[in-house]
DNA sequence: AGAAACCTGCCAACGTCATTGTCAAGAGTC
DNA sequence: GACTCTTGACAATGACGTTGGCAGGTTTCT
């Protein structure tokens, strides 16, 4: 039957589920840079009644959008801000764009490394 | 009839009219700090043809945003350029929002008195 | 012609930021 | 009970933004 607490079949990206330590793990960044992203206000994972963080994810995803915008286009944090406060306020998915933008200017510049594994572009 | 060379009679915001020395005092910056604006690619003044970069009033224009976006709103070079080629790709006034949003927070933050006449749609 | 301002390129200083890392004391989880 | 989480602080490293100077050369104005 079956009918014990379910696991994956729920497939919600919006459920909280990885705690800081394997979040980090995921998006290959120190804790320590997950809570300085939290409290910059660039995410707001879950927490646990008992006050643990719980990272669902699309919170890994946006986490990984900031990886993206920080090392790969050099955009500081206040830069991402905006660009997250942005998005919101246009209701449009600009960040597509940026990756589509940052995309095509890295395949000009060097072209190799295929296998792109970054934050993949959902399209709803 | 006056037919001698246009002066102010035609005040075309394109048109290149200043000299980086004026620039900078305009926008009350350092001449080194414009060149830097240009070699990150943000700003392109015109050229004489004996080379003497020549400023338009939308350069200085372009240039007050930089400062904006730097100075009170923490952004970097890279962060403003994501931004500039974001407004291009999109033909829209992002920017202007990004002042209000830039007003709005200033005005929140110091003018604490209430008497807000827009319901901020925050709460999500 | 001569002074002043422009050009490029380099270097340097100062403060700030991003990231990682550690230590502490306390609380939650297995 | 051992492990991981919490917050808060402190520090080291590397990079960035801005101003500033100096070199040697060109342009502009008087």
């Amino acid at each position: 039957m079956r009918v014990s607490i379910r696991r994956a079949d729920t497939p919600d990206p919006e459920r909280p589920v990885y705690v800081i330590s394997v979040a980090a793990s995921i998006v290959s960044v120190h804790p320590r840079t997950l809570r300085i992203y939290e409290d910059a206000g660039l995410v707001c994972p879950a927490r646990t009644p008992t006050n643990i963080r719980l990272y669902s994810e699309t919170d890994i995803r946006r986490v990984l959008w900031i990886r993206h915008l920080t090392q790969n286009l050099g955009v500081n944090l206040a830069g991402v801000r905006i660009l997250f406060e942005l998005e919101e306020r246009l209701g449009t998915r600009i960040l597509e764009r940026l990756y589509d933008e940052g995309a095509d200017a890295a395949r000009a510049a060097q072209d190799a490394t295929a296998a792109t594994s970054e934050p993949s572009a959902s399209t709803a």
